[in-house]
DNA sequence: TTTTGAGTTGTTCGA
DNA sequence: GTCGAACAACTCAAA
């Protein structure tokens, strides 16, 4: 007699790889069931954005190919979690339902009713570790609390015992007697056909857990060994593109880590990028720690300040006309492709907090709508970061100028001239800050600000002075 | 309890 | 053009 099916609930763990849930399950001996429940009504649950819903459409195609190939299935349905879920069980005879823990505020709550209520309906949930290298309650300082400074955080994080091997895939996982009936996903809108605004995605990414692993390839075999340098330059290819994949698990940092540091523990590069590994895990030990960390400023402080209400302004910033180019690169690097490189996304945001003092919320609005690696954790953490009222956030006074990041970061303007390329045939001296250019140097240019381009929305060194005198004002 | 050193990513000014 | 100092003071974490 073959004994009940589990339940194998996926959610932000779009992989087989190292996945200790589903490798439970498959070892056990019962047949498994994998299943993913859209739960767009769960209260406050931050339903993903238009780029993320792209993203997941992918993803859950690509997981559902792979289970296909050992035999299985992805089962998908749209509804209320508890309910779904017992249905499914009732359905299928299941008794038995895992599920990788969350850390996100609505996550954790929601995993709380599922431990408390499954049980009435015959069912036991069991959870598993996977999505973070270290579980936020084992790092702790000597006094027994979460930290809130990066750098002892990630120190006492190494100082533990390494992140548990990864993994293998499971070869093969038992059917069910019948497979329960799915959802087509296509008839979840994931992808909206027209207008069909996700074409830049679509040349940009290739969701799935055989993409992200091909990403960590490319990393390792070239990019690694200039990385601390090389990640600061939008021009160049210098960074590892994980993130999304890293959002929906389609790889899991434990697998990262483990090739990273058999890689060159030792060695500038791999150690600048596992730190960067450590940002994403000391963002969800915040979030885990302070559930407020989406909607309201970590220094308290920061509730009364004034942040203006300037719609011209925000619109100007989300579509990139603010006369800035490389803040206008990246904001329109963002809808095209619903990723912008890291080094642009401090300047696009400091220039929103600070040169137009338009609140960080506003911003990460923006993002968590936009962006295909849109997550609860680092979202929030990074735009409190550069707002000033985050955690270990930068002082006050440290406000990035558009014109010389562009000038130190992209050089040639190369990465301008592909997302700005109305300001493509000015000369490099001139394409981050074009209202410098002589009638001549436009005219050569082809260029007339004002029509073809924005002449900028605020002046640098006023905006910067008002943002210090209001940010001195609050303290 | 008190003390001490340190804290992702910057900019500007004046010598 | 390059360099060091100033920009503030505070909080955190460990000794």
């Amino acid at each position: 007699m073959m004994p009940p099916p589990t339940l194998v609930a996926f959610g932000l763990d779009l992989r087989l790889a190292d996945h200790p849930a589903l490798t439970a399950a498959a070892k056990s001996g019962a047949p498994v069931i994998p299943v993913f429940v859209l739960d767009d009504a769960a209260p406050d649950c931050w339903r993903p954005g238009g780029a993320s819903r792209w993203w997941l459409h992918g993803s859950l195609a690509a997981l559902d190919a792979s289970l296909r190939e050992l035999g299985s299935r992805l089962i998908v349905r749209r509804g209320e979690t508890i309910s779904t879920l017992a249905a499914l069980a009732g359905e299928t005879g299941a008794r038995t339902v895992h599920m990788t823990r969350r850390y996100e505020p609505w996550a954790m709550a929601l995993e709380a009713r599922l431990h408390r209520e499954l049980p009435a309906h015959g069912i036991e949930l069991r959870r598993f570790g996977g999505s973070l290298l270290f579980e936020p309650e084992a790092v702790r300082t000597k006094t027994g609390d979460p930290y809130k400074v990066f750098t002892p955080f990630w120190r006492a994080a190494l100082s533990g015992a390494p992140p548990r091997p990864a993994k293998p895939a499971p070869r093969t996982l038992l059917s069910p007697a019948a497979w329960p009936n799915s959802e087509p996903p296509g008839g979840w809108n994931l992808r909206t056909a027209s207008p069909d605004w996700a074409a830049g995605l679509r040349e940009a990414w290739e969701p799935g857990e055989a993409n992200a692993h091909d990403a960590l390839d490319r990393l390792l075999a070239g990019p690694i060994a200039a990385y601390p340098g090389d990640r600061d330059r939008p021009d160049r290819a210098g960074t590892s593109r994980l993130s999304p994949h890293l959002h929906f698990g389609e790889i899991s940092p434990a697998t990262i880590w483990h090739r990273v540091h058999h890689h060159g523990a030792d060695e500038a590069g791999p150690v600048k990028f596992l730190a960067e590994i450590g940002w994403r895990e000391f963002s969800y030990h915040l979030l885990s720690q302070f559930p407020d960390l989406p909607d309201k400023p970590f220094r308290a402080e920061f509730a009364s300040f004034p942040w203006r209400d300037d719609a011209a302004a925000l619109t100007a910033w989300k579509r990139g006309q603010t006369g800035y180019p490389l803040v206008d690169a990246g904001m329109r690097q963002l809808r095209a492709t619903g990723w912008m490189h890291n080094r642009v996304r401090m300047v696009a945001a400091s220039f929103l907090v600070k040169h137009l003092r338009i609140g960080w919320r506003r911003g990460a609005a923006w993002f968590w709508d936009n962006l295909v690696d849109a997550d609860l954790a680092s979202n929030p953490a990074s735009w409190q970061w550069v707002a000033g009222c985050g955690a270990d956030a930068a002082p006050y006074f440290r406000i990035f100028n558009p014109v010389k990041q562009g000038e130190t970061f992209d050089p040639d303007g190369a990465y301008v001239r592909r997302w700005v390329p109305e300001l493509a045939r000015l000369p490099a001296s001139l394409i981050h800050a074009p209202w410098q250019a002589s009638a001549l140097e436009l005219a050569a240019a082809g260029l007339q600000l004002g029509r073809d381009y924005p002449l900028p929305i605020v002046d640098h060194a006023a905006a910067r002075n008002a943002a210090l005198a209001a940010l001195k004002a609050m303290g």
